[in-house]
DNA sequence: TTAAATGCAAATTATTTGCAGAAGC
DNA sequence: GCTTCTGCAAATAATTTGCATTTAA
């Protein structure tokens, strides 16, 4: 985990007033020492890794702080449960493009698309805030090899 | 209801030897008689004016085909229930701006997107496949005139 | 000390499903 | 008549919450 991330989240906590506990620790390490995208349970599995006392209800307690200290995105990806996003520190303009064939999820920047995006919303008279585009796609490479490259090492399927 | 979309949709139906009944008669009238996004529980309501014996398992049953036929669109805003979109028949490939203000959403076609999605996605080594663009916003006139013109005379929040 | 944070288990809520009866073709 | 549809009610599953207890500051 990046010592500036756990600065800024650590500056986050302290500005809130909310208290530093063995479990949030547990969980803000879970959830910064990876560019995977994860879910609840998921964090919750790894949490537990850190620190075994951490429960379900911290996990789900926790999330919004993340959320709302704008270090983690919640991502909707039209499942029964939501995905959490880490990488928008680094690439805080990032999209995502789902691949039909193996579900991986693979995130790409594009800075036409940004300004694009301004540009829409100003005419329609607005200030764009959250922008996300999301590409539902099938694999070229799928259809002539028979085989996905894009399908990542560590997979959580 | 327009007649080109009733006739596609029983042609639909037809094709997949699917029976037609008075309950699903109700739900695609009242789901293709209006160009608002609407949940599941609103398409109940509306439907039961039409044929009041329709039940809410049947609603859930008759969206995924209407889905599958490609005349409604599945969208997910990130709330807890999912949204369904008539509006695709005629504006195929339009996004979604959601005003952060009024909770309006806001409906934009953009030919520029449609290339750069396109182009992002064979750059990326897919062939696109879904593709929806979501902005959130908040409202320019809010700020300056204290209203915001953009939310729509039929409010359904 | 005292307010905030936690774990547990029960509650919540959109959606799904099993089943017996009703209805389309 | 045979199969598909339907309504009902119960099941499902992610997330939220009440409460008694623990813990950080």
């Amino acid at each position: 985990m990046d010592p500036a991330v756990r600065e800024k989240i650590y500056a986050f906590l302290d500005a809130r007033r909310l208290r530093r506990t063995a479990q949030r620790d547990a969980i803000i390490e879970a959830a910064f020492s990876t560019t995977e995208h994860f879910t609840a349970e998921a964090l919750l599995a790894q949490s537990r890794r850190n620190e075994p006392s951490v429960s379900r209800a911290t996990v789900y307690r926790t999330l919004p702080l993340l959320v709302a200290s704008g270090l983690l995105r919640e991502m909707d990806f039209g499942q029964d449960f939501k995905y959490y996003d880490p990488n928008f520190i680094d690439k805080p303009h990032h999209n995502h493009l789902i691949c039909l064939d193996c579900n991986k999820i693979v995130e790409f920047e594009d800075e036409h698309m940004e300004v694009l995006e301004n540009c829409i919303s100003h005419r329609l008279g607005f200030s764009p805030a959250v922008k996300s585009v999301r590409i539902e796609a099938s694999c070229d490479e799928l259809k002539i090899l028979g085989i996905c490259r894009k399908r990542k090492p560590r997979d959580a399927d």
